[in-house]
DNA sequence: TTATACATGCTAAAATATTAGCACATCATC
DNA sequence: GATGATGTGCTAATATTTTAGCATGTATAA
C-alpha cells in the first residue's frame, strides 16, 4: 500500500482526500462545503470520480446521492502521513518529533500524564532494544 | 505565516519542497537526484524558478551555481506540518499521535526513555493546565 | 400525477503545470 | 587564451488539471 500523498495526487485531489480523511466521509456537498476556494459542485463531482477511479476512494448510495470514503483505511493512512513529516522536518526522530508536539500546544498536565503511561506501556509491551 | 502544504503547490512543486526541506540545501542537481520520476534538468531549474517567485525558496551562489533553500525556518514549517497531520488523521489528539509513532516503529528502550524525559520536562516547564 | 429540488453521467473548454530546447555565461584545464 | 563541461536566462510546446455546462434520472411534496 502507498502514502496518497507520495502518489501522483493533484493540488485540488490532496486537498480533497485529507478532507474526507479527517470527516470519515462525505457527499459531495459536504466536500464542497469544506474546501478552501469552493469550486461549483461539477467540480468537485469530477474530481471525487478521478479519485474512485485512482482507486483512493469508493462510494455507497444514501438514497439519491453518494457517500465517499478513502479505501486505505484512516490508520494506515495516518502511519504514512506521519512518518513522512518525521522524514523530512525531523530527521527520522521521533524524540525530536514528540518534543515538537509537546512543545506547540498548550498541552495540559492532564495530557501529559496520558503521555507518560503511554510510553511506560510501550516500554514494557514493545520490542526490546 | 503559511503552512506550505496548504499554500497553492502544485504536485512537483511540493515534492520539491519536502526535498529540500530534508536536505536543508540543495543545488539544481541535487534535487534532480532526489526526485523520484526524474524530469530533466531544464524542468528542475523552471520549478525551481517558480518556487521562488512565490517566495517558498531562495537562493545564493556558489561558484557558478545556485545553492537553492527554505525561505520558512525548517522548525515552523515542520510544525505546521505536524499540526495539519495531527488535525487530518488523528482527530487533533497529541495523545493518539504519539501512540501512533510509538507503535509503528521498533523504538528503542532507550529512546523511550528520552521521551520519558521529554514529558517530564514538559511538566514542569510547560504551561499550567 | 406532476412539479420541483437535487442528484448523477457525460462532454468539452479554459487555466495551469510540466516539460524541453536554444542561447549565452562561467569555471577549470590544457 | 582556447576548449569542454557545467552553469543559468528565457521561450515555447505539451500534458494535465481544473473547471463548467447540459442532459438525464430520482426522491419528495403538493
Amino acid at each position: 500500500m502507498e502514502d496518497y500523498r507520495t502518489a501522483k495526487l493533484s493540488r485540488r485531489e490532496r486537498q480533497i482526500m485529507d478532507i474526507i480523511y479527517q470527516h470519515g466521509q462525505m457527499s459531495v456537498a459536504d466536500v464542497l462545503e469544506n474546501l478552501p476556494d469552493a469550486p461549483s459542485y461539477s467540480t468537485v463531482r469530477a474530481l471525487l470520480r478521478i479519485l474512485e477511479e485512482k482507486g483512493h476512494l469508493t462510494h455507497q448510495k444514501d438514497g439519491p446521492r453518494y457517500i465517499y470514503r478513502p479505501t486505505q483505511p484512516r490508520h494506515q493512512a495516518g502511519q504514512f502521513a506521519l512518518k513522512q513529516v518525521v522524514q523530512t522536518f525531523f530527521d527520522k526522530s521521533i524524540e525530536r518529533t514528540v518534543a515538537a508536539l509537546v512543545s506547540d500546544e498548550e498541552v495540559s498536565d492532564e495530557e501529559l500524564n496520558r503521555l507518560s503511561k503511554l510510553i511506560e506501556q510501550a516500554k514494557k509491551g514493545g520490542a526490546p532494544s
